[in-house]
DNA sequence: CCTTCGCCGTTATCATCGATTACGAACTGT
DNA sequence: ACAGTTCGTAATCGATGATAACGGCGAAGG
């Protein structure tokens, strides 16, 4: 008798009940009816419990912000807190296009039926963003940083859900993801040929002034480290 | 009836009351009685004239593009392609604000009706990535570009729309919006620092090897360039 | 053991909505 | 002037969200 009893209780079949039939149709294209049919019950039960239909909707979509949650967890910290954004990008993405009709009752609430549990998302999030902060691997503030990439990342997911033909592609969702991580985290590859130049530039400029001198070695392997990744075959624009 | 008369036709009576209480209220919240008081006419003149609900909501979504893409025809293109660019999107933006209930029409359809003039907005936002194109500004195709561009827009768009106390901020979209345009057409800024870090070293090279002595003052100012934008004092908006 | 109260299920019912049919009036082309 | 089409009106149907009324069943209390 601890937690969970064999709970079969109403309100338990009710929920399932309506996340089963959420599976095949629209939130708003299931009936109430439906609903009991399912779940056994009469239809005074569901507002005895939860009010109205919009109570129950929301009650399953604060539900699917807990599979979301937990889907997320499951997501193995790294020691590249960035890596982990891209990860939990990954598999907001991947959520969306599992359940997508839960998906857009949790992300586009019909009149004022907001689901609390986003907060709890940002809150999640928030927390990797942090990870990326303690790093020094942060050019915004965190609420901004967080604000971005889930308006970015529900986004690519609504118009792949929306428009599978025009959206349903998968390279626009790593396109958008690396744009808004990178801008938020900075771009690692940018930073690293950014603070090269600036060391060379530093020890050429000890060197000329005969403060640090420093060897051909060293500045022959500074200025090649320098050149842009993809310097050898095709076009590049020049400094 | 090619021409459009004066006269205030059946149809466009009905367009006109659907979108008037489109102002008010979500789309599924109005009934096709309100629609036809509002218009005028009798119910079946709905289905004479849409088939059914749907096809209203559908063609009253056609021509909310219709003047979503004449708002975006209004801005004046510049010789700086990747500023119209941030322009189109904040027009989007001022868009989906001003409209909010037949954005969500517009570009999350429910069920099976899907309104075809998206097609068109982002034949008219490819016309503008082309135009970084041909300026040798785009780091990827024209395809991927328009469709990271206007799902992450869109998206910017929902959540503000769909939780404003949470999304409702004037720093999301300009963050996001500069996020997407700079990885898809090159972070000018970026390309600046490494440019001019890569002709410092260059020079200074030179100098060191005896090629081309560089004078003191211009190797300052030149390392001045280098030091990150936020290093001073605040971040600032680019000019 | 019986009573009473509260919880839960069942049935019936109401109001509204989307959708359709039937019918009549007005307009048009010949 | 007449026939055919168009369009407006009223009535209606099936489904849906939401409630009310009633009845049984078990738990608290005497």
């Amino acid at each position: 008798m601890g937690g969970t009893e064999f709970t079969s209780t109403a309100r338990e079949r009710i929920l399932r009940a309506t996340e089963e039939l959420l599976a095949d149709k629209d939130a708003l294209a299931i009936s109430t009816r439906a609903i009991c049919d399912r779940a056994k019950v009469g239809m005074p039960e569901i507002y005895r419990q939860f009010g109205d239909k919009q109570g129950l909707l929301t009650a399953v979509a604060d539900i699917g912000f807990e599979r979301f949650l937990t889907d997320k967890r499951r997501n193995p910290l790294t020691d590249d807190p960035v890596a982990d954004l891209r990860t939990a990008w990954d598999s907001h993405v991947g959520f969306a296009l599992r359940n997508p009709y839960l998906y857009r009752l949790m992300f586009t609430p019909t009149g004022e039926a907001k689901p609390q549990a986003i907060t709890e998302a940002q809150a999640i999030l928030l927390k990797a963003v942090e990870r990326c902060r303690d790093a020094g691997r942060l050019r915004m503030s965190l609420e901004l940083a967080g604000r971005s990439i889930l308006s970015a990342n529900v986004g690519v997911c609504m118009m792949a859900l929306s428009f599978p033909d025009l959206f349903g592609d998968s390279e626009t969702s790593p396109a958008v993801r690396d744009a808004v991580i990178g801008k938020v985290t900075g771009d690692e590859r940018e930073d690293t040929r950014i603070g090269t130049a600036t060391v060379l530039a530093q020890a050429l400029v000890d060197t000329l002034t005969g403060t640090a001198p420093t060897s051909a070695g060293d500045l022959d392997r500074l200025t090649r480290a320098l050149r842009p990744p993809g310097a050898d075959s095709g076009a590049q624009p020049e400094a």
